[in-house]
DNA sequence: CATTAATCGGACAAAATTGTCCTTTATTTG
DNA sequence: CAAATAAAGGACAATTTTGTCCGATTAATG
C-alpha cells in the first residue's frame, strides 16, 4: 500500500507529534530507536518531511526535529504520504494503465475508484494529533 | 497497490477470459501485445498463475492459455493477487509493523482496516467473468 | 519420425527501492 | 573563538522488483 520509506515517515511523524506535545524536540536516533526503523535511512526521510514543511528541523546541540501544537490538527496524513509517495495513490489506474481515465477505463475502475476514494478522505481525515493521542494513552504502538 | 506482476496477471487473465469465452486460446505473445506488457515478463506471470490453478496452458502447436467456461464465475481476483502478491494486502500493517495485531494495534489501524477489508471483498466478490464481459462490450480498456 | 510451435524454467541484467557512510553546515555552550 | 552536537546532503552499497534471453520440454502435424 505505502512504500517502507512512507511507513517509516507516518510512524516518525506520529512520534515526533506525540513528543511535541510535551514539549520535548527529538533526535534522528532517539526516533529510529522508537520507531525501530534504520536511522540514516529514517534520517533521509524525516528531511523529506522537513522540506515539505510537514516537520520542522533545528540544526546544532539542543537540535532535532518538532511539530508545532498549532499546526497539528491541520496536519494531515495525506500530506505526509504526498511528500513522501507522490499522488500516484490517488490518481494512478489499479490496473497499472498510464493514468486512470473516466473515459477509458480498465474493467475494474469503478470498484477500484471507490476504494482509493475511501483511502484519499481516509488519509485527508486523519490528522497527526488525533494519531499521537491514540499512543499517548497507551492504546496505539510504534513498534513491536 | 498491486505490484507490476500482479497488474499484468489480473489485465493478463482478463483477457484470456474474454478469449475463452469465445472458444481461442491464446499465446503469450497475443496476450502481451493485447494487454501492453513485457512479453517474457508476461510468460513468468502467466506460469505463476497456471502452478495456481487460476489459469489452464497447453503447451505446444495450437496451445497457448485459456481459462474454463465453468471455472469463469468461481474465479475472484483475490485468487490471482494471492498467487501473485502473496497475502500481505490481508494481513500486513499499513505502518509496516511486523504483523497487524488487534492487540497491540499500530495508530492506524482501525482505520486501515476498514479499507482492507472492503479491498479485500471487493476482490473476493469481483469475478473474471464479470470483468471480462465490461470488456467484450466495449465499455472497459486493458490498455491505452 | 522430423519439424515446428508453443509453454517451462533457469540464469542473467536493469532499474527501483531500501539502506549506509561520511563530510559539510548550522547552532549552542563554555 | 573553540569544541561539541545535531541535521543536511552526497556518494555509494545491498536488496528487491522488474525485465530479458536462451535452452529444455511438450505436443501437433505432415
Ligand atoms: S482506469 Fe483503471 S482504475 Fe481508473
Ligand atoms: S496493526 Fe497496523 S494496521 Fe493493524
Amino acid at each position: 500500500m505505502f512504500s517502507k520509506a512512507c511507513e517509516y515517515g507516518i510512524r516518525a511523524a506520529v512520534y515526533i507529534a506525540l513528543q511535541s506535545l510535551e514539549g520535548r524536540r527529538v533526535s534522528v536516533n532517539e526516533i529510529a530507536e522508537e520507531i525501530d526503523s534504520p536511522i540514516a535511512f529514517t534520517a533521509k526521510i524525516l528531511q523529506q518531511l522537513s522540506r515539505n514543511k510537514v516537520i520542522h528541523s533545528v540544526k546544532g546541540p539542543t537540535g532535532g526535529f518538532e511539530i508545532e501544537r498549532t499546526d497539528m490538527d491541520n496536519l494531515k496524513l495525506n500530506m505526509i504520504v504526498k511528500a513522501i509517495d507522490g499522488d500516484q495513490i490517488y490518481v494512478g489506474c489499479g490496473l497499472g494503465l498510464k493514468e486512470c481515465n473516466e473515459d477509458k477505463p480498465c474493467p475494474l475502475h469503478d470498484k477500484f475508484v471507490a476504494i482509493r476514494t475511501d483511502l484519499r478522505h481516509m488519509l485527508e481525515s486523519t490528522s497527526l494529533y488525533e494519531l499521537a493521542t491514540g499512543l499517548e494513552v497507551g492504546l496505539t504502538y510504534l513498534k513491536r
